[in-house]
DNA sequence: ATGGTTAGGCTTTAGACAGCATGTC
DNA sequence: CTAAAGCCTAACCAT
């Protein structure tokens, strides 16, 4: 099937030839038998890198009218917006929390490309376009089993089909073990594939010999570093432990076999630590030394240097003038820029990374080793679900460059079959609604009161029929809870009952309840956020610290670390500072919980006044991604807390003012 | 006394979405 | 239901 034969104007076509697309992909072709071209609601479960954006613009180009593309994160949305506005005739809008192309404006184009949380906040205030579409896209779909995320995923998709019937769904997901059952909840045809553009072969390593899926293997010289080789020759009750190579150094060896080889490798490790120690290694060992990298890796090195002083910017740029680098959540978004172009460019043969890289945007590499396939979670240490290491695998392979990707997981005698059985041969987990987690119901449910979608359970239990939940677990499965949570919104006074008749009411969002919604603050955020500034209206001097304190001691502000060295310094701050702050320390509920918002608010208060990012970072030992990232979700926050003084008509100057310094 | 080594204990641990109204080059 | 690695310190040993 050639691309020229699809419904598509002939500027399509010649966009697509330039770019060596004329021939569909196996996955394409059947996503097109299925009918995405016609209108066809279709769910396509299939390998990442294996065409879905191009049936995602089958889809939206031959929709007949206004698309929207949904997509879990902002840098993805950024990629994506970039590659539908480079074609011909297509006006595309973008609309993430970051980078909003005016609200209004979104309803004049022909696509819109959007995060599910984006979505959801705007059917909450009342957006005229998304009643518009004639089509939605929804990526990485898979995600409807995300803790939090996933249940804005899934009502907001119900939401969406609801308000109009005739809304074509085409839904993009990794391959999991129940694509049915999402094709069956969205009524859709499923494409089912494994194919891939390149081969992907997998294996496990145990010291330097790896065996592949395919029955191929290949053996790497592991340098054990000196220190282990050293206590070898002493031990002697160590047994055959002295023949056990350190992961560390089978995974430098894997690496630097591939980039010997010409390729470009990713490896993954369990901590940010971790990856920093392993790209400085390897930088060391000298791994792209003959690759003649040079000047372009230095010109990458100092854009790094250019983006901050800190240490974490330091070690970046040394690595990167070594042909290496690291990635995880503590960097800034201009290093993770610098590092994914340079990779991109083949200025830097090797990223150590967090699985930041397995799900975000696309750098493919030829060879991609999973050091660890156990990590740190609540309850101890727990093995890695094997769709987020299947999307670290599925990284290996680059279409044009590579004759096939590696992908090689690390394991030991001890663990070399239980790492094959449950990553090379298991299938990926099934998707399992979130819904049915109290504190989603809870934000939905007002959701639904507040945009009076629903004024009784009933109506309420109608919003939720179209959700993924509803279908697997039968639409009386959320009732119970769905009371629980209209109960508990009761009690937050975020929603009221208006009786009309005997046994007759009406639910109704209260003033706070609606700007909790439309603020897109969970309900326990804005009922935490109304308490505390009636308390620091009561407050003798309310200064920005207490601001601070409110909006970090909400659910919606992410924690910060205390470790133990710190928390004696901490609680010493809360004490001097106890007339500044809200909650009284001798009775809190949450006391290790509200000394960790203490210390965001710390931060934050140091921030605005003055202090610099490599000092808070020295200070507070965080990642300078991390304070970036604090101070993003203040902005919002505080911006939240402005609206809800103003519907309770409680004024705290505090508040604006931290805001306006942030 | 000095320097070095080792055993044991303590600390730490992935990721990332959202509001809104103006002003500016 | 489930941990492991780095770092610091104190103790210990050899010279």
């Amino acid at each position: 099937m050639r691309v020229r034969d699809l419904p598509l104007s002939p500027s399509v076509v010649d966009h697509f030839a330039e770019r060596g697309v004329r021939e569909l992909y196996p996955p394409q072709r059947a996503a097109v038998d299925a009918g995405v071209c016609e209108g066809a609601d279709v769910v396509a479960a299939v390998p990442t890198a294996s065409g879905k954006t191009f049936v995602a613009q089958l889809a939206l180009l031959t929709a007949d009218g206004p698309g929207l593309y949904v997509c879990p994160l902002r840098a993805l949305a950024r990629e994506k917006y970039e590659t539908f506005a480079a074609l011909p005739g297509v006006d595309v809008g973008i609309s993430t929390g970051d980078f909003d192309a005016t609200g209004e404006a979104l309803a004049g184009n022909d696509v819109v490309v959007a995060t599910s949380e984006k979505v959801d906040s705007a059917i909450r205030n009342g957006a005229s376009w998304v009643d518009e579409l004639a089509c939605v896209v929804v990526d990485e779909v898979h995600l409807l089993g995300a803790k939090r995320r996933g249940p804005t995923l899934e009502v907001t998709l119900a939401t969406l089909r609801r308000r109009n019937p005739d809304l074509q769904t085409v839904a993009l997901s990794a391959t999991v073990d129940n694509p049915d059952a999402i094709a069956d909840w969205l009524d859709a045809a499923l494409v089912e594939s494994e194919w891939r553009p390149v081969d992907l072969r997998t294996g496990v390593a145990v010291g330097g010999a790896v065996d592949f899926d395919d029955g191929t293997n290949i053996s790497v010289d592991v340098d054990r570093d000196e220190a282990k080789a050293d206590d070898e020759g002493g031990g002697d009750g160590e047994g055959d432990e002295a023949d056990e190579p350190d992961p560390t150094d089978v995974t430098a060896a894997l690496v630097a076999d591939a980039v010997a080889d010409g390729g470009q490798c990713l490896a993954f490790v369990r901590s940010r630590r971790e990856a920093v120690d392993l790209a400085e290694r390897l930088a060391e060992d000298g791994l792209a030394a003959e690759l003649g990298i040079g000047d372009a890796a230095a010109a990458a090195a100092e854009e790094a240097t250019d983006v901050d002083g800190t240490l974490t910017g330091r070690q970046l740029a040394d690595c990167l003038r070594a042909g290496v680098a690291f990635h995880h959540a503590g960097l800034r978004s201009g290093h993770r820029g610098v590092v994914e172009s340079a990779f991109r460019e083949r200025d830097v043969a090797c990223i150590c990374a967090t699985p930041t890289l397995a799900a975000g945007v696309n750098v493919p590499a030829r060879r991609v080793v999973v050091r660890d396939q156990r990590r740190y979670g609540e309850g101890g240490m727990a093995w890695i679900p094997t769709l987020e290491v299947h999307q670290m695998c599925g990284r290996a392979g680059r279409p044009g460059l590579d004759p096939h990707g590696e992908a090689v997981l690390v394991a030991d005698a001890d663990t070399r079959e239980a790492v094959r059985e449950r990553y090379v041969e298991g299938e990926p987990e099934a998707v399992e609604s979130q819904l049915a987690d109290p504190g989603s119901l809870r934000t939905h449910v007002l959701a639904a009161v507040a945009t009076d979608f629903a004024a009784t359970e009933s109506e309420i239990l109608d919003v939720f029929e179209g959700t993924f939940y509803a279908r697997e677990a039968g639409a009386g499965g959320l009732a119970d809870a769905v009371a629980v949570a209209v109960d508990d919104l009761v009690a937050a006074g975020m929603v009221a009952r208006e009786t009309g008749g005997v046994e007759d009411y009406r639910l109704v969002a209260t003033a706070v309840g609606e700007t909790t919604s439309k603020q897109y603050v969970r309900p326990e955020t804005g009922e935490r956020i109304v308490a505390g500034l009636r308390a620091a209206a009561d407050l003798p001097e309310a200064t920005t610290l207490t601001a601070f304190e409110v909006i970090c001691d909400t659910p919606d502000m992410q924690d910060t670390y205390l470790g133990n060295a710190e928390r004696a310094e901490i609680y010493r701050f809360a004490r001097t500072n106890a007339a500044h702050l809200t909650t009284d320390m001798t009775e809190p509920d949450d006391f290790e919980g509200w000394l960790e918002s203490v210390k965001t608010a710390r931060i934050l208060n140091e921030w605005i006044g003055g202090a610099t990012v490599e000092e808070l970072v020295e200070e507070y030992r965080i990642g300078p991604g991390d304070l970036d990232s604090r101070v993003e979700r203040a902005e919002w926050l505080l911006s939240a807390a402005e609206a809800l003084g103003e519907t309770i008509g409680v004024r705290v100057p505090a508040v604006s003012r931290a805001r306006s310094r942030l």
